[in-house]
RNA sequence: GGAGAGAUGGCAGAGUGGUCGAAUGCGGCGGUCUUGAAAACCGUUGACUGUUACAGGUCCGGGGGUUCGAAUCCCUCUUUCUCCGCCA
């Protein structure tokens, strides 16, 4: 959520305005609208209040008449207080409908795109940063990673139709064993950067939903408990992040770096085809996923941090792979800058996504209350970042395809201190 | 799941209808003293909203109600503790 603060000053009009447009938003007509039931709302409530000044001085002289036995006098002032009533509900109901409104309004607001964002509206306009690691070459055909797990009963995807639905694979054996080893790997690898390692809710309550911003907007993503009203987190961001709602932070603990392993879920709703096919989308896949919490001036020195942090984690599993920066019209509602992590699948012969580093600004703590205390004492809001390091299946995925010999499939040698086996056959 | 007791400022902890945004202690900050520090003493110390600024308004777990007036009374939700039951 942008800051009200922001409608306020005449000179950010355009900015925000061009911020929209790079984001392909349309509805852009709001910005006014914003500006103009903020500045009703403030009337109303000047006027409301003073009403309320009024009747709090008179309550407090009829408790003076009262103390001093003067019982007509105060039953009179009573009566005169009455009067103000009917006035003051209705103020105070147009006040609670013009907060409603302007809150509709500002929500339904994305997060204003940094000014390094490409233009661009779909992923082909997304910019190549940089790439790195060895392109896989193969004398034969290289077999996908669905053909490759069934071969080597690492991952049974019938299995959990079965037990669950589509999207709930059952991992087996090695495949089994992989995966938990990757996922230490991950979080030593992260804890070493100084990152504290949480484990977290896999459900949250509304309000943390809220405070990410999966609510109100997309609960469609997220499954539903309905009778507990908590909803499955589609990341360990929700979670995480939600730790320092309605915080003021302590100067001395910045930046909070926070690491954390968790399941997510997602429904998918709409997804279909080769998208979907074996590890590539999966409604329960596991996550190990950084979040940092840092003053608004030092926040992009910590994505470009983060962006490297990830980036040698990638090149120490010996995987091929391209950094995008996210161009408008492809970035999320809440990021005001996006990097994209892909790695090439070697028998899909296409990039797939692990990892994606956001600065989202203030745009999620000014919605939770995230602050600290400046260097002059002022309160302010914080700026929140957070990436995958790493999503595990299309990671697996890669691994499986990319590593693939007519003996098995060898493991990377970072791995050897975390798999008891250097070879699946 | 049942019964009972709680939830107050950074922390501890008073306050049971009216000058209570809230005593007191601790902690924090500033000062006096000191070569410096500690101790002692004095002062100061919440957030949000709002105004050019002052004023004003809101907040005592969340929401709703009673009242001229609510931290205080009522309803409800959440949560903590104790006891019982169940249990990985």
């Amino acid at each position: 959520m942008l800051p009200i603060t922001l409608f306020r000053q005449a000179q950010e009009k355009e900015r925000i305005l061009d911020g929209l447009r790079k984001k392909h938003f349309k509805q852009v007509e709001i910005v006014d609208e914003i500006i103009a039931l903020d500045e009703q709302k403030r009337t109303i409530q000047q006027q409301s209040e003073s009403l309320t000044a009024l009747q709090n001085q008179a309550s407090k002289t009829i408790g003076a008449l009262m103390a001093k036995g003067e019982k007509e006098q105060a039953e009179a002032a009573k009566k005169e207080v009455a009067a103000h009533k009917e006035q003051s509900a209705v103020l105070q109901q147009e006040l609670n409908r013009l907060e409603a409104e302007l809150h509709d309004k500002i929500v339904s607001l994305p997060n204003l795109p940094h000014s390094s964002v490409p233009e661009g509206k779909t992923p082909e306009e997304n910019e190549v940063v940089r790439s790195g690691g060895d392109m896989p070459e193969f004398a034969g055909e290289a077999l996908p990673h669905w053909e490759l797990t069934t071969k080597y009963n690492l991952i049974d995807f019938e299995l959990g139709n079965k037990i669950t639905g589509s999207g709930f694979p059952v991992y087996r054996g090695k495949g089994a064993r992989l995966q938990r080893g990757l996922i230490q790997y991950f979080l030593d690898y992260n804890t070493k950067a100084g990152y504290e390692e949480l484990q977290v809710p896999h459900m949250v309550n509304e309000a943390s939903a809220y405070g990410t911003g999966q609510l109100p907007d997309k609960e469609g993503q997220m499954y539903h408990a309905k009778d507990d009203n908590f909803f499955l987190i589609p990341t360990a961001e929700v979670p995480v992040t939600n730790i320092y709602r309605d915080e003021i932070v302590k100067a001395e603990q910045l930046p909070v770096k926070m690491t954390g392993y968790t399941p997510c879920f997602r429904r998918e709703a709409g997804s279909y085809g080769k998208d979907v096919r074996g590890l590539n989308r999966l409604h329960q896949f596991d996550k190990v996923e950084i979040v940092q919490m840092i003053q608004p001036e030092h926040s992009y020195a910590a994505l470009e941090e983060m962006v490297l942090h990830v980036e040698n984690l990638i090149k120490s599993l010996g995987l091929p792979y391209r950094i995008l920066r996210l161009c408008g019209g492809d970035m999320s509602f809440t990021s005001a800058l996006t990097y994209d992590f892909e790695v090439y699948s070697a028998a899909q012969q296409r990039w797939l996504e692990v990892s994606s580093v956001s600065n989202f600004e203030n745009f999620q703590t000014n919605r939770m209350k995230i602050r600290y205390r400046n260097a002059e004492g002022k309160v302010e809001l914080l700026h929140s970042l957070n990436g995958s390091s790493l999503a595990l299946p299309r990671i697996l995925a890669c691994l499986l395809e990319n590593n693939q010999t007519a003996e098995g499939i060898r493991l990377p040698e970072v791995l050897k201190n975390y798999v008891p086996f250097e070879i699946i056959n």
